[in-house]
DNA sequence: ATCTTTGCAAACTTTTTGCACCAAT
DNA sequence: ATTGGTGCAAAAAGTTTGCAAAGAT
């Protein structure tokens, strides 16, 4: 178990005003045994295992108060769903458009990019936001399907 | 006029099997007049002011049909609706996530980035299926609303 | 007691699809 | 004459919202 982490962020939501209900102790814990890469239904099904009545929208409101405060980030993975991790975890995703591999990469692989990106432009990226698509080591020389 | 490269893609319409109908020929024209960053939705009423009842789905079908030949590309800046433009400007985009501004920015940028993936990970990018989130020079100081 | 959060159902937004008709080759 | 494209309406897919009831402080 982390149970570090959850108490955590069970903190940070008291200290920002919210209230700690059941269904939100089930995200959380839900997101912190998480691999990273969960949709807001895969969450919700995690969630309804031990809590069946916790419902789709409850996880999505709650996901957005997670964020608000700042311990959730969000990233769109190509089309449909998106996917949800805790802030604290300083990677961003490589997305294989072949076989659909999620791999992911230190963040500072992206501070050459910030930096150049700063420097030239006066642009500061949030690179945690989006993925990079492309192909993996195996598929690398078939064609991306569509997406 | 840049009827060049409309020609071309008239052309490369033909080529593939496909037929070249008064609602694609309107497409083209409004993709090349296009600065780039438009929705499916912005194309359909720049289509719809010569030929009103070319159907939204019909552009979304011709925009996946022209993105199966290699002619158009889409990018999601964010949330709710892709942007679509001519795969022949090779350019990232650059999306404020404060003032909402969009900039683009040479592909070069990214080679740097690309060749550390490849060599680290095996992992080949296609940058420009996404946006890169950040501030602007502007808006730096500024927090991102949440989105 | 108060004020937030929840469950539910329904709305919403963006994109896709089935189908019968039409049009390009 | 074929076969692919089109308009329309309806479905899908993902997310958000209004509301009254339940729950946390």
């Amino acid at each position: 178990v982390v149970p570090e982490r959850q108490d955590r962020i069970i903190a940070a939501i008291r200290e920002s005003g919210g209230r700690v209900t059941t269904a939100r102790r089930a995200l959380v814990s839900a997101l912190v045994r998480a691999d990273g890469h969960v949709t807001a239904e895969d969450l919700a099904e995690t969630v309804q295992k031990d809590h069946p009545d916790v419902h789709l929208s409850t996880v999505y409101r709650s996901l957005d108060a997670l964020e608000h405060i700042g311990v959730v980030d969000h990233v769109h993975l190509g089309h449909g769903r998106a996917v949800y991790h805790l802030a604290d975890e300083r990677h961003e995703h490589l997305v294989c458009e072949v076989c659909g591999r999620v791999q992911e990469v230190p963040d500072a692989i992206f501070e050459q990019l910030a930096a150049e990106l700063l420097e030239s432009y006066g642009f500061t990226i949030r690179p945690k936001h989006f993925a990079v698509l492309g192909s993996c080591r195996g598929c690398a020389t078939r064609t991306p399907s569509q997406n």
